[in-house]
DNA sequence: CTAAAACCTCACGTAGACGTGAGGTGCAAG
DNA sequence: CTTGCACCTCACGTCTACGTGAGGTTTTAG
């Protein structure tokens, strides 16, 4: 598929694709012409950068968990990665359970007013 | 007290602190020398600041949700956006919940393996 | 009164994930 | 063979929450 197909069924810009590729997120074949080739998974990729970017990972680091999804291999640096930033994901679950708490005390208290 | 103690106590930079006064976050007074007074609950604001931050909402946004938690009035525009914003927290959560999910099936798949 | 902190106001620099043309090429249709 | 759309490669622009001097003033300690 050509990357117009893909940014469609992935619901992400033609460009964010060439980005991800300048980024080694997602680097595609090439068609005889220089035009970029795109396999079916691909779409399930982009999910996942997307997925990562907004858990608020650098391109950096989804470069370098997306390999552990990948293969059934991890290195011991790849598997301290995968912690830390699940570690990380927990954190911001919380701060921001506790910021929904907040919200919702003012909700009520602005319910209960009428 | 003054910008310098504020930062300190509240752990943001005194550049973050004159960033807030000119988005109409925390606005202190001024020393007939001309400079910044604030008072003790500056440091509670900065934190409820920090807090929306981490959610991602953007100092607009802040400003908005702000005098809802100083006053006990909110008009229906506050409102609505109270309860736009606690939503999106709230997908936010489930993102994030998901995504830990899938950190953790690699962390114990990796851990299986040795 | 003086030196040194700490503060002040511009105002340009930064990082990250793209947006947005500019100018040129590949490819399927007629 | 030519239209025309989708694609290509630069390469500068954007937005946000500050970082970082430059150059000058206020406050405090001695």
């Amino acid at each position: 598929m050509r990357i117009g197909e893909i940014a469609r069924r992935s619901g992400v810009s033609v460009r964010a694709l060439r980005y991800y590729e300048e980024q080694g997120l997602l680097v595609p074949g090439r068609s005889p012409g220089g035009q970029r080739e795109y396999t079916e998974d691909a779409v399930q990729r982009v999910r996942a950068i997307q997925q990562l970017y907004a858990a608020g990972l650098p391109s950096r680091r989804v470069a370098e968990l997306l390999p552990c999804m990948d293969t059934d291999t991890t290195t011991d640096h790849q598997r301290a990665m995968l912690r830390a930033e699940r570690d990380r994901i927990r954190a911001q679950i919380d701060e921001l359970t506790a910021t929904l708490a907040r919200l919702d005390e003012l909700v009520d208290a602005a319910d209960r007013r009428g």
